[in-house]
DNA sequence: TCAAATTAAATCGTACACGATTAATTCAAA
DNA sequence: TTTGAATTAATCGTGTACGATTTAATTTGA
């Protein structure tokens, strides 16, 4: 009997703490971006999802999920969201009648220049150099890659 | 008229990059951990829950939420769950009836094994000398206080 | 050519997240 | 001591997430 008792359960504390302080970081950025998004009526996972239609417009639903981790189970609700507020438009493609192309509309492209300014504010609040914020995005982008790998050998 | 027009729009690339690392490294985590905890009936919040508890158990569920960064609106349904699993108790303080105290039963610590083989697995998979996850975790916990200081600047 | 396999999005059920409100208890000041 | 403020959970409504299934359109192969 090695393991130990729950009260002195620590766990394996490196990949403890690294999920851990993923999870809040996230969580943080979740909390200041909320409100400041609610002024231009929007939702965080929306404000993620309008950034990738301004870099690239007229994307296809799966084509959007692809670049932001998600599904149409999860995206076609928040897409009609953003339909029904008159910032995209939703329109089946003409060759292929399966998939829905997702357009900006003027309005939506209008948000840019709030989001710009949102987006400003966050990065000087960091109060970080540039290059250290370089480093820690590839060291995040390299701990997702593994723990993708990961779930691929233990779950399928 | 200096602002980018949308099809050029990069956002401000630092931060636009950080916050989406790691958003990306969360939902990696998540997806990592959903299924493995699955197996053992839990969910990967439940599971975070469960670990704050293995560290400190018979928490009131706003200390709870302390830890967590989470309210009683999201903590009380959670919770309930373990309870009726039977992984956890939920009873009334005796010297103030408004506390809940949660505390593990026998079965909920039982699950400490199980959760100490799938830590050791994630961070194998990780394959990262110890020192730079580290200085990782410390660059994360940094940028989380930082940008818990922004909100508060900035929506109270 | 036309039925079977494939693909894309939508739908459904469950479980977080969280702002706002409510209910119950305790504390505190007049 | 008694009313009003403060505290603690719980509740409610909306919006993600996501596994599993369904529907509709396209592709493929016999």
């Amino acid at each position: 009997m090695t393991k130990k008792k729950p009260d002195e359960f620590q766990g394996y504390e490196l990949d403890d703490h690294v999920c851990f302080a993923i999870y809040k970081a996230n969580h943080a950025f979740n909390r200041f971006y909320k409100p400041v998004m609610k002024e231009l009526g929007i939702t965080y996972p929306q404000y993620i999802t309008l950034l990738a239609l301004f870099k690239k417009d007229h994307q296809r639903v799966s084509e959007l999920g692809e670049c932001l981790f998600l599904e149409s189970n999860t995206l076609t609700p928040l897409l009609k969201r953003l339909e029904e507020m008159g910032y995209i438009s939703r329109t089946r493609s003409q060759e292929d009648e399966r998939q829905v192309i997702v357009s900006l509309s003027e309005t939506g492209r209008g948000l840019s220049d709030g989001i710009i300014d949102i987006q400003q504010c966050a990065f000087s609040h960091l109060d970080t150099p540039a290059e250290t914020i370089r480093q820690l995005v590839e060291q995040l982008n390299e701990v997702q890659a593994h723990m993708i790998k990961a779930k691929e050998k233990v779950s399928g």
